[in-house]
DNA sequence: CAAACATATCTATAATTATCGATATGAAAA
DNA sequence: TTTTCATATCGATAATTATAGATATGTTTG
């Protein structure tokens, strides 16, 4: 990992609500209730779901999860109309090293 | 670690400069010079040398050095009229913990 | 104690980020 | 093939952060 790459990162973890978004994926079956079609967390959790939580408006969701994708600290799948964000803990590893 | 500092320390570590610093500071000895009055580098690197390295502007980097300490990524000790900075490794492998 | 030096803080402005409503896109279902 | 649902993107404004110069504080030294 590049000094760029682990800033961009470093500005995603900059906002207490992606931060708990991080936290909430560690372990989704405890934050989420299961989704109505996926009946498992293997990609993690659609965008709607974790909106509501937060609080926050859509397309603020929608941007930050963008974000949180294009420097690598999500996974996003999509399955029909929805979208489904995990961890990608391999880069988080990555900016752990770099960190240490 | 809670949420809160998690958050705080994601800040200081959203701009490239703070970043490089942390990573200057892993090893201040390829990075800066041995400081003219302490021969060694225990308490880390003052500010004047940081700054000059970084280029920017004194009170800029001040400022950036006072914010890591308040979220504990580092320590500051004075001797005389010097400040040094080092890392503090304990909190940063706390924020390691709670990200992972 | 006055002068010089290193660092910290204050004040102001430029730059970036946060956030939303509106709208667009893409996918399923009627 | 319209309608509906989920998500993404756009455009605008509010809020925050970046950054510097000026000034204050604290420390050493003459």
């Amino acid at each position: 990992m590049n000094l760029r790459t682990a800033t961009e990162i470093g500005k995603c973890l900059s906002n207490q609500t992606r931060m708990q978004i991080m936290e909430w994926l560690k372990a989704p079956e405890k934050h989420f209730p299961p989704h109505e079609t996926l009946k498992h967390f293997n990609d993690g959790v659609c965008v709607t779901y974790i909106q509501e939580k937060t609080g926050l408006s859509q397309s603020t969701i929608s941007t930050y999860l963008s974000n949180m994708e294009k420097c690598g600290l999500l996974i996003s799948t999509r399955h029909g109309k929805w979208s489904y964000f995990k961890r990608n803990e391999k880069v988080i590893r990555q900016f752990i090293n770099f960190l240490n």
